[in-house]
DNA sequence: TTCTGAAATGTTATAATATAACAAAAGCAA
DNA sequence: TTGCTTTTGTTATATTATAACATTTCAGAA
């Protein structure tokens, strides 16, 4: 049984550079134990979702990518792509914006729990909600092949915020 | 404790007439309901979507509409928009699509499971993936104003076609 | 019944997201 | 080096969605 991951929303006791770090390293890795390469453009574009800290558009990557030089959207795109491919960072469909993987050396395919206020957003790999989802396949004969869980709503942060009375 | 629906791909079998006589129905008691305008042109995008039996994207909608006479994005976009509002259809959100809704009367976000192969799909309101989602969320203190579930795989049928052997 | 204001639709233009197609460059292996 | 594959650059365009304003429709008030 998989050990449940807590919820991890950015906030202002986040450490960034560590964080970071820790990231790169991590994406290091998996591309070697995939010969990957993970040339300079590519590990350019992680690390500006990383930077970014919140699910970041195609192209805000790219006005940011262009701070560095020209750059057009398939370089973005392209990128991107490979890192999905290789479960370095995850599309939020319902944003169609990207976030960074926070756990990229085990395949999965996660929930996304989205803060509609300050757009922060937590990654899991809930088993309850992965089990549920497997039986409801099981039950129906549905052979699953990938999920899309997209959570929105309010960060404990921002319930707070919200109704500072009471 | 609701009950489960159970799966319901479309197929050879499918009674398409009454199936859209009936979601006919059903989306006209709920404008009535709501006091909402059941026009025309909301009527014929709704039934251009049920007829469609599968997501189908705003300018599918939109071809099919001009086929009528002239329209533009906005029109199929604001038609859409009201249906979903009142609960009419739902957004498909890695697919860029819309399907009907098969429940409209009471409140719901549903999940839907989605067939790579024949297109077809189906929907669920499973009381175990709802709980399994409310429970991470109070966990973690998060509170949900909406989910998006969306689950991509091979229909019973298609898992049959894609292994005739064995 | 006509008038009026709100809601709905029409129309044109454009924004935002994503990909196709082909050319050039970079990296690797013989 | 040479030749091959992968990656990146570049231009053009496809796809999805909305902004802004004009016109029409319709329910209810006068």
């Amino acid at each position: 049984m998989a050990k449940k991951k807590s919820l991890h929303f950015i906030n202002e006791d986040h450490d960034h550079e560590s964080c970071i770090a820790e990231a790169m390293g991590k994406a290091e890795k998996v591309c070697q134990q995939r010969g990957q390469r993970f040339t300079a453009l590519r590990r350019r574009v992680f690390e500006l979702v990383w930077l970014h800290h919140r699910p970041i558009g195609a192209y805000e990557v790219l006005e940011l990518l262009q701070q560095d030089g020209r750059a057009a959207p398939p370089t973005v795109y392209r990128a991107l792509d490979f890192l999905l491919e290789i479960g370095l960072v995850h599309r939020i469909a319902s944003l169609n914006a990207y976030v960074g993987c926070v756990q990229p050396h085990h395949p999965h395919e996660g929930q996304f729990f989205i803060c509609e206020s300050c757009k922060s957003y937590a990654e899991l790999d809930d088993p309850d909600i992965n089990n549920a989802i497997a039986a409801s396949a099981i039950e129906h004969g549905f052979s699953v092949r990938q999920h899309t869980v997209e959570i929105m709503g309010l960060c404990p942060r921002c319930q707070k915020k919200e109704e500072p009375s009471s």
